[in-house]
DNA sequence: TTATCATGCAACCTTTTGGTTGCATATTTC
DNA sequence: GAAATATGCAACCAAAAGGTTGCATGATAA
């Protein structure tokens, strides 16, 4: 097992801090449909200012669960799956873990 | 495809930002050991208060990461791996949303 | 070229977070 | 019973988050 160091600690909560947020979520479902969004375009689903929408896609592009490409005067979002399921196997992994230290704890009550 | 309720949306994002804190990702690690651990126990290895761990122990119970059992004077917490899996699947879930629009996407443009 | 539309940047404000200290309370242990 | 331990609760505080308004700028369209 690699000591758990706390640079890279720190990133993993930075990734998860920014899909904490209930507003971020509904971004990234939305962009989970699969066009590619603008900023205005995303504001106008989310009761909320076209800068606060902007915020947490800056947010969600530093997590690199997003990403943007200009296009003429419009700046074009889309989701990237890559962080979201690293993201995923982390937890996952940790989930896993904890089986694993269950199962041997199990093993070492059970045996005779 | 069922259409995203704010109730459901709220509790994610509280999940995530359970998630969200470098020093709850190491308690979950420490758990994640296997081990029963009391909150001063907690608080040794992360050099912080014991009111401080406390509360980030809440913040992970009310999230239901983990789960404390009183045990004469002292509050033991142990992993609850249900909810790291649900979080995992969530994201997941969303990633192969998108590989899906990806797909059709893909489709749609190569169509002859 | 002028009016319009999409965006970026900055200042400002309020609420939440992460953390601390201090004190009260319940359990052990000697 | 008295001292030590483990915890809970509350007040307080600085910093960060979430949002807003206002203004400047770059690209489009008429």
């Amino acid at each position: 097992m690699s000591p758990p160091d706390t640079r890279q600690l720190n990133k993993d909560a930075r990734l998860f801090a920014a899909l904490g947020d209930a507003t971020r979520l509904s971004l990234l479902l939305q962009l989970g449909e699969g066009e590619l969004c603008s900023i205005t375009q995303l504001a106008r689903g989310h009761s909320q200012t076209r800068q606060a929408v902007r915020k947490h896609l800056q947010i969600l592009e530093q997590a690199q669960l997003v990403r943007g490409v200009k296009r003429g005067r419009e700046n074009l979002f889309r989701l990237e799956p890559q962080a979201l399921n690293q993201a995923a196997q982390k937890l996952a992994a940790i989930a896993e873990q904890w089986d694993q230290a269950l199962l041997r704890l199990k093993d070492f009550v059970e045996r005779p």
